[in-house]
DNA sequence: CGCCAAAATCGAAGCGCTTCGAACATCGAT
DNA sequence: ATCGATGTTCGAAGCGCTTCGATTTTGGCG
């Protein structure tokens, strides 16, 4: 308590606590053994005069920076509660590692990636929303900096990606619909835009559920639908009208489901008497509409994400492909009041 | 380009140009003039050599980081989309002053905000959802770091605030409508849980709306919503019962607007032709629902914050507190006005 | 009682940058 | 030619931490 307010340095501890500035951070970082005794002297010191490391000199000391980007996508057609879930995740994920997470927007783009990574800014990156043919992913190869991507290219070598099996969720909304009997099941998907820009999850869910309606033999009609109230109730006519036993439903989308359901009510269709409605969205949506659904796992994709990136950090070789399996809750409890 | 990718250090540099690398550091930072001729050969030699100054070490040595903090809420009944649009004009109006945003969420709490701080990782703070009585106002003022507030407490000396006025907000729902004839206007706010927790902005609407209905001898009737279909169901049927000659109503809940409209037409009433609405939300969800509003200008918001921030770590002394006059959009689309 | 390996601690050399006083060059005015 | 004044550039001293070889301490064992 020298200066007043000023910074206690690890030097001011190491004095209080009689013992070398090395031996300071020893115990700090662990990276070499300390007796209990100075250890407890030291942690003791630390606490009295408040002191804390202070980053800057640490990351030019160590070129370990304790900090990880999150590059987060902003284009149009990505649902941003799922996003904003997913953004807290990951920042809880990261403290629970002792990191703090650095926002990158994609609108960046390549030179923001390449701008925080050369200047020493993170250990390592975490990549939402990854595309088909996505263009940061040379460029992630390019600086050989740790990174963890959500959602995965064709070609994953090398990569270390996570996602949830989207594929595998279209064919399970499939299996449990045929397990209760349908033989007619529609599916409505994301905004055109999206099947256009190779976005990699919205086409497997389709090719998940196409594969699964044929080989059950089933009668089935996919249709992507736009965020607009007047073109989800074109969609459903449209769907009505091309398959007219059409029993049971599939929404990939969680923007319109709520819309979806409305305008299967307006068409005079009870749910989920007269057609059932399996979605693949977050849990808190089913739950609130009281849909059967497969969950979006933002929160454990997450976690997920962040404890491959600091595996990597640590030296390790995670596999290039993490797909979490796809969790259906059947919801047929009562259905939904109000409204009609 | 001596070992590979190493770093590219301004040393190197400084050979390449043939100067000291306290002349480079005077190029990258223009505190000290340097001639034309040596910057453009600078300039040069880092392009050539590919030169990104290292983050903690410039930290370090200028204690500067150029990375602010943006404390989000992460609490029940706070409209994640309108968070998310926040954060993202957040991140794109710090790039343009050459900053970096780092996230931390609000449960880490008052220690979240000290860690940071104490540790040099941030020049200053960007604190969200601020409300009356907020216990990290006391910790912000110890730390004595520059910080924006988001929202205000009752006490605003010393601090630097921002948000919309919420109060005239309002007041101008109120006073678009007496001008469009109403005499009997309905009130429906955010969940009760938020007016319990002092939150500011639920507070000031309410006051701004009954003080200008008390104003003008209007009939009126508040209610706060729950975010569930069955509330509002239920919610709709009371303000209908008790307002029995209500023709417009103000509703101040996002996350509920699009229920609201549902259920006052499953209880018969055209909207706007029975009910006019005008909500106070996001002008997108408005625009999709063809609704009046005034607008949550979350971008604005999220640019002035970064901008009067900015503004403090050089020194200056903005206002406690900035108040963003709200803007009604009229949507009556092709509907005949109401009343009268 | 002395010797050696193991355990604990120390000391000094950077990490890459900024900053500040000093040195140098240039030039118009003496 | 000489002298400031002005405009540029240099050099060295840190910023606070980590890291690694060196040094000291400890304790088991001949």
């Amino acid at each position: 308590m020298i200066g007043g307010v000023g910074v206690v340095t690890i030097v001011d501890v190491a004095k209080h606590a009689g013992v070398a500035p090395s031996t300071v951070s020893y115990v700090l970082t662990g990276k070499r053994p300390v007796s209990a005794e100075t250890r407890l002297r030291v942690r003791e010191s630390i606490r009295l005069l408040g002191y804390h490391p202070h980053a800057g000199a640490r990351a030019l000391a160590s070129s370990r920076t304790n900090v990880l980007a999150l590059v987060l996508p902003l284009r149009e057609g990505v649902h941003l509660p799922v996003v904003m879930r997913f953004v807290t995740s990951v920042v809880t994920a990261a403290r629970e590692h002792d990191m703090d997470v650095l926002l990158v927007t994609a609108d960046q783009g390549a030179a923001g990636l390449r701008r925080v990574a050369v200047g020493a800014r993170v250990d390592g990156f975490l990549v939402m929303d990854v595309g088909l043919d996505d263009e940061r992913i040379p460029v992630l190869r390019e600086l050989g900096r740790p990174a963890v991507l959500l959602g995965y290219p064709a070609a994953v070598k090398g990569l270390t990606c996570v996602d949830l099996d989207f594929g595998a969720a279209g064919a399970r909304c499939v299996d449990h619909l045929a397990e209760l009997g349908h033989r007619s099941i529609g599916f409505l998907g994301a905004p055109g835009v999206v099947y256009a820009r190779n976005t990699g999850f919205a086409q497997r869910t389709l090719a998940g559920f196409s594969a699964a309606v044929m080989r059950r033999g089933i009668a089935s009609t996919a249709l992507p639908v736009e965020q607009r109230r007047d073109a989800v109730h074109a969609v459903v006519a449209t769907l009505l009208r091309e398959l007219p036993r059409m029993t049971a439903l599939v929404v990939h989308n969680e923007a319109v489901l709520g819309w979806v359901v409305d305008c299967l009510r307006a068409a005079g269709r009870r749910v989920p008497d007269d057609v059932a409605v399996v979605a693949i969205c977050p849990d808190e949506l089913a739950e609130q509409l009281r849909l059967t659904s497969v969950e979006l796992p933002s929160e454990v994709l997450g976690r997920r994400a962040v404890e491959l990136l600091m595996a990597k950090l640590n030296g390790q070789q995670p596999p290039p492909l993490t797909l979490l399996p796809p969790n259906l809750s059947s919801r047929t409890g009562f259905a939904a009041s109000a409204a009609g």
